[in-house]
DNA sequence: TTGACATGAAACCAAATGGTATCGTAATTA
DNA sequence: TAATTACGATACCATTTGGTTTCATGTCAA
């Protein structure tokens, strides 16, 4: 799998599903590769290689206790996928496409990261 | 390359640089498949393969004029990206992390973006 | 209409990816 | 001390991925 060869980056630590399951499941709490494994149908050594792609990509810290090895979750790179994306929120600023989505949305938090940036200038003022 | 089989996300989507290099082409200017092929090295083929990743994501729509085809920017998807983001909100909220990273960021814009969802919440008061 | 242009489709290839099973070793516990 | 537990390392495998070259087809222009 991921042969920690040279740095992964953020974005494609986060291209698959079981990462994203797996930060999702780490950012409750701190676990052991053995109770993270048993969340996950595959192997534990499978599973072993993804937090090491996070690893990589600096979106788990890891740290041995005793003969256990806990992981958590370090949600600091993906301050660099919200920087990438704030290149394009041009492009939904004040557009119907915010609403065409999510209208229906069950997560009101959803919506209200949709607000458009000037708002903050505006408070500014 | 991709055979888009069966869909591709837009997690998968963005995590290869050469896609990202494309969405950021096309946010400026619809164009055609040879007009951005003269921008990568690698060949037309192997960039038409990636325009169809991006089509399948929903990342970009084409359209035939004659005999050429124009693709352009839909940062619909993005916002599923965003969503997804917004889960981790509440890690840096408040959090010195925040300027860890970008304390000295070229762009004022990127720091504008870090600022807590919550504020919504007290104006809201 | 004949050739040049724009593009997609195929066939092919090397490397990366996601997974498995097996083994070695350090730490714990009986 | 001996068995068990927790884990990483390794070797291996099938599929996907990113790339190439070649070919077929539709469109435009002389």
């Amino acid at each position: 799998m991921a042969e920690s060869a040279s740095k992964h980056d953020v974005f494609q630590a986060i291209a698959d599903p079981t990462r994203r399951r797996l930060l999702r499941l780490l950012g409750d709490q701190e676990m052991s590769v053995t109770i993270i494994s048993g969340h996950f149908t595959m192997s534990r050594t499978a599973v072993s290689k993804h937090l090491r792609v996070l690893a990589d990509a600096g979106l788990v810290k890891d740290q041995k206790v005793g003969r256990e090895t806990r992981y958590r979750l370090d949600p600091e790179p993906l301050l660099e996928l919200k920087k990438w994306l704030s290149n394009y929120e041009r492009f939904w600023e004040n557009k119907l496409s915010v609403l065409k989505r999510y209208v229906e949305s069950d997560d009101p938090a959803v919506m209200e990261s949709f607000l458009p940036l000037r708002t903050y200038k505006e408070n500014e003022k």
